[in-house]
RNA sequence: GCCGAUGUAGCUCAGGUGGUUAGAGCGAGGGAUUCAUAAACCCUAGGUCGGCGGUUCGACUCCGCCCAUCGGCACCA
């Protein structure tokens, strides 16, 4: 089954942060988890490059708009490389391929009636050359907020896309789709705001010049966030029909897993299937939008400087390595519907109690008595793993479930209740106890490749979160990575006698 | 201002069509033990379940009001 998974196009004016971090991370996890069942996954990233705030940055600098995107794109390339992240194609909105497609796109929009030229008139600040809302307006007692003047009365011309000509199907497509848009409260804040009635959005601009130039008037660019959604077909070529990119992608479409940040939850929401059905395209599978972390308890926000940046995380890459950054943003995330803090001390505390004691302890022990009293070959099991099998079983249907709903938290707690229940069973057992007994040692050995047999299997569950640290210890137990998920979590991995490397995978850290 | 949500142990959160001692994980304190990364395991939380009022034999759970916090309110990428 195709899987199409993509994170928003991230604005080139900003600098990465943990925020860009957080979603491709997401959306990483969620591509191996996918691909590890044998999925047809094509996972999907890049950058958003037009816009006024691009050409005005770029001016400030006496660069051309493009110099910028390139630099500032090449950066969120190289930190995609620093992450490890595995995305198929970074896509970017100047790129020939996508403007073309999206004219395309316009042009069809346009000959079907559903974009037509209008005249927009509000409030204007020439200083700033920006409109603001009556409400905004109002708020600022009709003044300019940087320059003090009054905003006048000003009128322009702009190409509209007809939202609410598809109030009636959003909302026929919304009812069909419950889960269309996830979390529910995400979903029920759309719901509330289509039940207010949609107005037409405009879709070009005329005081900017970096964007797309609209088709056939070519004093108008394409807005950016017309420009930007669209990035989910032109990277598949649907806007080239029969082109070498559709052959190759249009698979992959309407397969598609939207992950999002809920700040831009409207535009993925509403503006974007409602230009799907006025393209007459499918629509998208999910919309996930999450929420946001805070630090320390505080907003992040331009103003307070205190974003966590990307030296501050390759700081925790340098002291607790790259999976346990991932492990916190999987486990410890706002993938729901509340934003998360972020905390130096909770990231330690994450990584002490579920990696060093849990995903590290637990392997290290097992092997540690099967080298002790085996010599490290693995024993044979008289009881053909006893209840291990149902159990192994049980976790991987529950991982999977959560995976298929993006619970990125009942995944990973899946394959840890398998190494805590493996804890408490050498707990209960003692097979420390029976290695001083001649007499019990087909009970040892059986407890004891019970034991690795289900590491192993919860080893295979947690690729898609610990990458690097699991093919260590694919490595310690001799395996390779190469079969699919359901053959590789069959019972019986592990034949007897294969020799079984001790390891430490997670090591302890001071604070 | 309008719409919507949330407020439960130090922290993050579960929970209940109203009914004896309100739960989990983490942290903290204590214990016992050794296969292991002083890890796994056992014990310990006396939190007016935001406040006030109402309904009721009885509310943390229903209703009203209030307070606090958060989200959304369209041309913002």
């Amino acid at each position: 089954m195709p899987a199409y998974i993509t994170t928003p196009i991230y604005y080139v004016n900003d600098r990465p942060h943990i925020g860009h971090a957080y979603t491709t991370t997401v959306c990483d996890v969620w591509a191996r988890a996918m691909r590890l069942r044998g999925e047809d996954v094509f996972f999907l990233t890049g950058t958003d490059e037009h816009g006024v705030k691009v050409e005005k940055s770029a001016a400030a600098k006496g660069v051309t708009p493009q110099a910028l995107a390139d630099e500032n794109a090449a950066e969120f390339q190289r930190v995609l490389k620093v992450f490890g992240l595995t995305n198929d194609d970074f896509i970017r909105t100047t790129e020939p391929r996508h403007e073309k497609q999206v004219q395309y796109f316009v042009k069809r929009l346009l000959d079907a009636g559903s974009v037509y030229l209008g005249t927009f008139e509000g409030w204007y600040d020439e200083g700033q050359e920006e409109y603001y809302t009556e409400t905004r307006a109002k708020e600022l007692d009709y003044k300019s907020p940087i320059s003090g003047r009054p905003l006048t009365r000003a009128t322009e011309q702009n190409y509209y896309f007809k939202l609410s000509s598809f109030q009636k199907q959003l909302e026929d497509f919304f009812a069909a789709n419950p889960d269309f848009v996830q979390p529910a409260a995400r979903r029920n804040e759309v719901l509330g705001r289509l039940r207010d009635g949609l107005q037409d959005v405009p879709v070009t601009r005329t005081n900017f010049t970096w964007g797309i130039p609209f088709p056939g008037d070519e004093k108008h660019v394409i807005y950016v966030w017309i420009d930007a959604l669209f990035n989910y077909i032109t990277a598949l070529g649907l806007g080239e029909p029969g082109g070498a990119l559709a052959t190759e992608r249009a698979k992959y479409w309407p397969a598609a897993y939207h992950v999002i940040g809920k700040e831009i939850l409207w535009f993925h929401a509403v503006i974007w299937p409602a230009l799907l059905m006025a393209l007459e395209l499918p629509m998208p599978r999910r919309i996930h939008a999450h929420s946001f972390w805070i630090a320390d308890g505080q907003k992040m926000s331009k103003s307070m400087g205190n974003f966590v940046d990307l030296p501050t995380i390759e700081g925790y890459f340098a002291k607790y390595g790259l999976d346990a950054w991932r492990w916190y943003m999987a486990t410890q995330g706002p993938l729901q519907a509340s934003d998360s803090d972020f905390r130096a001390q909770h990231f330690h505390e994450t990584y002490t109690s579920d990696l060093v004691n849990v995903v590290g302890n637990c392997p290290s022990r097992v092997t540690a008595m099967i080298n002790k009293y085996f010599e490290g070959k693995m024993p044979a099991d008289s009881q053909a793993g006893g209840e291990w099998p149902t159990k192994c079983a049980a976790a991987v249907a529950q991982w999977n479930a959560a995976i298929d709903e993006l619970d990125l938290v009942g995944a990973a707690q899946a394959a840890m209740g398998l190494l805590r229940e493996v804890d408490a069973f050498i707990h209960r057992t003692e097979p420390f106890k029976l290695a001083k007994d001649p007499a019990r040692a087909e009970e040892l050995c059986s407890i004891l490749a019970q034991c690795a047999e289900t590491v192993r299997i919860a080893g295979v569950l947690l690729e898609p979160f610990l990458p690097a640290k699991m093919a260590e210890l694919r490595v310690a137990l001799k395996q390779d990575d190469g079969a699919p998920l359901s053959k590789r979590v069959a019972w019986g991995g592990l034949a007897a006698g294969t020799v079984l490397d001790k390891c430490a995978l997670f090591p302890r850290l001071e604070a």
